[in-house]
DNA sequence: TCTAATTGCGTAATTAATTACGCAAATTTA
DNA sequence: TAAATTTGCGTAATTAATTACGCAATTAGA
């Protein structure tokens, strides 16, 4: 198949159903040439029996990599074709016992032929080949016994997109984008009151000065979010304040917004900070499901300072 | 999977299926978690599109080695996810020419990530393995396009079966086999006669001293069949006549009454015969086939010569 | 040019697997 | 020892493929 020599390897579960399919066919027939009564899907189970010890359907679905109702249909087939039968095994009563019938026996006699002349074809095919499937298969199986391919993929992924986010110290070149980053969220559920847009538009005056810090996450160099750590009022009980989190909502699910409260709390800490607060409204919920996630806890009374807030945290550094 | 490692090479397809299941199962959440809403199945047919050459459903099964109407089926449900569309063709109006919609292009940009990830994973786990899985699975594509496995199954059987059946010339230790093979199948549909006992019981007097030959077939040693070559009376048209002819039914299906005639007719021609006769019943189907099969044809009019003949052939050697 | 064969493709039935669920038996735990 | 959890396994529903079949459009052939 040329097709799958352009998809790349995500298709491989798709390319190994069609030579998956191809040989099940085959395996049909060739059961018919021996003149073998017995169904490709039935063979796993009867050869799991060929070893002569009842087994129970769990054990064979076990043995054999399949799930436990595919192996109860197949049994009840081969129970039907008087291959198999049920042994009352006395000690549990949960479990049906299997074992060969006498005709099942005769016919594991029968299929040595055919097993062998099976190798010879395969052995046959392999010669041709350059690399060994079965081995290969083997290989894959240890493999993905290991680390699945999901979690393999999910911790590239991870990788990948941490080294494409980049945290950074705000810059002049930056003053546009913290404006519009906080205006676009803002305006989703408010709207901009004269206050905001002061600060927005004055980051250094009103944050920097002070002795703030902002953080601007670059996806690819392209500034993607921002947040803010604002010193508190001396009177304060607390040293700073987390705010001004915005990250553009269609670069989602990469942790960009955990990265930059990581960034904020980390130089709170190393501002020598020992807590953090931050006021926000629960109708943000996967930023208050974040800052718990951070260990910001909810304060029990709200004193309102923003027109915007509904829920204030705090966080032990 | 210990399990295949037991069974043999026969479980292929049994085992290709527990990693494809494996695999695909993966494949789902792989792309759940990029946020793609597409399902595993329909892969190879998107992926088929993104060349962006609008195709008809038999170009696309065609191209990605699945049957028409799997492709039918995921493109109406594909068609209904939006990501692909109907075109007119305006050439043949039996196609469907399909194409990806825009929000199936924008789709594929998507999936470039995802594809590089998914491609960098299986590269951490060929790098794991001794054998190349793509590779071998290439390998097994092609050698099986060649050959089948079912046609090499074929082979190897008739091979193995030619071999373990030997045609000799009749010997004294043979002449109990020469007696009962001829009684079974006779005693199947008729009853033995004095004359038939007479012949059977003295082969040397009535066949080998007149100048006739008796083969027998030994399966693996044993003799299994049996088939003369008696010399016809001096006035007869015939040369020959092929006779007692009895193959043991249990081992059926191995060509044995087809080497044994090829025996007897080799040996006629050699002799410097020129015509064989042969007298059989109607009721002998496969034995009437097989005649056929090697050129005998059927004489218009029936002289009979034998109480349980209804048949005469003959055949230009 | 008309008929027969071939091609395209959709629907229905079948197959071989899976998950979901529930009941009964056995085992663990409090 | 009684209650809760786990285990074994059968049934039902679902999924992803297949073959069988039939209709309509096209192509080949006489």
């Amino acid at each position: 198949m040329d097709f799958f020599e352009r998809t790349g390897k995500m298709a491989i579960g798709s390319r190994l159903r069609v030579l998956t399919e191809t040989l099940t066919r085959d395996a049909a027939s060739i059961y018919g040439l021996y003149g073998v009564g017995i169904k490709p899907k039935w063979f796993p189970v009867f050869y799991s029996l060929t070893d002569e010890q009842p087994k129970s359907v769990t054990a064979i679905a076990k043995e054999i990599g399949q799930s436990h109702p595919s192996v109860s249909t197949i049994v009840k087939e081969m129970i039907k074709a008087e291959l198999i039968m049920e042994v009352d095994g006395k000690a549990d009563r949960r479990c049906t016992l299997i074992t060969l019938t006498e005709s099942g026996k005769s016919l594991s006699q029968e299929l040595i032929a055919l097993l062998r002349d099976v190798e010879r074809a395969v052995e046959q095919i392999s010669s041709e080949c350059d690399n060994d499937l079965w081995a290969a298969i083997a290989d894959w199986e240890k493999a993905l016994g290991r680390t699945s391919i999901l979690e393999r993929v999910r911790e590239i992924k991870a990788r990948r997109e941490h080294s494409e986010v980049q945290i950074v110290e705000f810059q002049p070149q930056y003053k546009k984008a913290f404006y519009e980053l906080n205006r676009k969220w803002i305006e989703l559920y408010w709207e901009l009151e004269p206050h905001d847009i002061e600060v927005l538009e004055n980051p250094e005056k009103h944050i920097l000065d002070k002795g703030g810090h902002i953080f601007v996450a670059l996806y690819n160099g392209f500034p993607v979010g921002v947040c803010a750590l604002c010193p508190m009022p001396e009177e304060s009980a607390y040293d700073f304040e987390l705010a001004k989190l915005a990250v553009n909502n269609s670069i989602q699910r990469k942790g960009i917004g955990r990265r930059l409260c990581d960034a904020v709390i980390d130089k709170a800490r190393e501002l020598g900070g020992e807590m953090l607060f931050l006021e926000s409204n629960t109708r943000l919920k996967p930023a208050i499901a974040l800052y718990r996630k951070l260990g910001f806890k909810e304060l029990p009374e709200y004193h309102p300072a923003y027109a915007r807030g509904d829920i204030q945290m705090e966080l032990t550094l």
